[in-house]
DNA sequence: GTTGTAAGATAGTGGCGATATCCAAGTTGC
DNA sequence: GCAACTTGGATATCGCCACTATCTTACAAC
């Protein structure tokens, strides 16, 4: 196909599809004469998974880049593959300044969940600590472990079922693709069904506390 | 305290304490002159919110100047506030196109959550609903109402936890300011333990992957 | 009084994600 | 074979957003 016909069957606009080839997200079609490529169904699903990466999971371009790096590396094994995307879609604005108190308190708990796969280097372990360190500043919210061994918990049953369900005989783009997706889409869906609940729940408790108090 | 004093407080330049003041996201100090004014400690845990809402939950500016008109209407029942505040922080980019379909899916969801409470018009039901009908269309991955039904058990446990742990004796506005800083916090620290939980599950999966095939 | 700083208003900056325009070279319809 | 259209490619421009810098006036403390 075309590059028009790409971005017809992905809605996206062609101008959007240009600024991705000229950014090398989306690698060049095969070249079918000098003023003519052809893009294939490899085209059409990584430009679908670019648009979701950037509309749902508002991954900024330069992290797009640095992610399909990653995706085509053929020789980065798959785990280590999900590492580096990981660590780039976590990665935030902020170093910050590190907090060692909370730093041992988020390893106390991955070391009490028996993660020991974490690596020390992670992106997220280290982001953990910077919003555990905040929690304990000022203000009157506060992390207590058993607070995060809670949460922990919940994390730990939710993404081993997860992983659990990914199809691993697929071959190794695809699976990239689907693990990755299936991260930032269904992250956003159990977000979501969370903010519900609280508004169920919510409504619930302030409901009784009315009727437990009448006329207060 | 004056203006610099609240800056240097919050460790926010006072610059961008000046830009909150004239978005109306901060209110006026008391004037004690022409030229001066004093601010309080409201002041302070108010600013502290509002860069916490930014910097954790990435809250765009004019979102937060509809959650201060919120917090501020002392006419609004808490309940009703946090209504607003959860719409306007889900509140995307996309109206997009509505797909029954997926509606009706989240509604059966909803209904068989028991979440009886959720209004019509959540902005959240319709995010969910797009997310749906994205995950139902072109692509490997599907949302059975069983997996929903999965992720939407867990989130209800996870909800209404955090519901019974806030203080709703604390007066309206701290209690508001709590359970907005809550969600977004907490909220943030569960996607993180839950990339965590993918970390080790995957790893555990792929060693044994790479042990149950050797040869392979 | 002199100096420093607050308050208030106005204008400017930088990053980012597109989008628009232009051009030379092929392709297609006739 | 020829004209109209489209493509790939390069360059320029736009709009939004969150700040940030500058300037002015007036008060406060020494």
């Amino acid at each position: 196909m075309l590059v028009s016909e790409l971005s017809e069957r992905a809605e996206v606009p062609l101008a959007t599809v240009k600024y991705y080839l000229r950014e090398g997200l989306l690698p060049a079609g095969e070249p079918t004469g000098p003023r003519r490529a052809e893009y294939d169904e490899c085209h059409l699903r990584r430009l679908r998974v670019l648009r979701l990466l950037r509309e749902v999971g508002e991954v900024p371009v330069a992290s797009l880049r640095q992610i399909v790096d990653a995706l085509d590396d053929a020789d980065l094994p798959v785990h280590d593959a999900m590492a580096v995307i990981a660590d780039v879609i976590s990665a935030g604005p902020e170093p910050g300044a590190q907090d060692p108190d909370a730093l041992e308190m988020v390893d106390d708990l991955i070391t009490s969940m028996g993660w020991d796969r974490i690596r020390a280097e992670s992106v997220d372990r280290i982001r953990l600590a910077g919003l555990v360190s905040m929690l304990n500043g000022p203000g009157p919210l506060g992390a207590s472990p058993e607070v995060l061994q809670f949460y922990a918990g919940l994390a730990d049953h939710l993404a081993k079922t997860e992983i659990s369900l990914v199809d691993h005989s697929a071959d190794r783009s695809r699976l990239l693709e689907d693990m990755l997706t299936g991260s930032v889409v269904y992250g956003q869906v159990f977000a979501i069904l969370r903010q519900l609940g609280h508004e169920h729940h919510h409504a619930e408790v302030v409901q009784a506390a009315a009727s437990g108090t009448p006329g207060a």
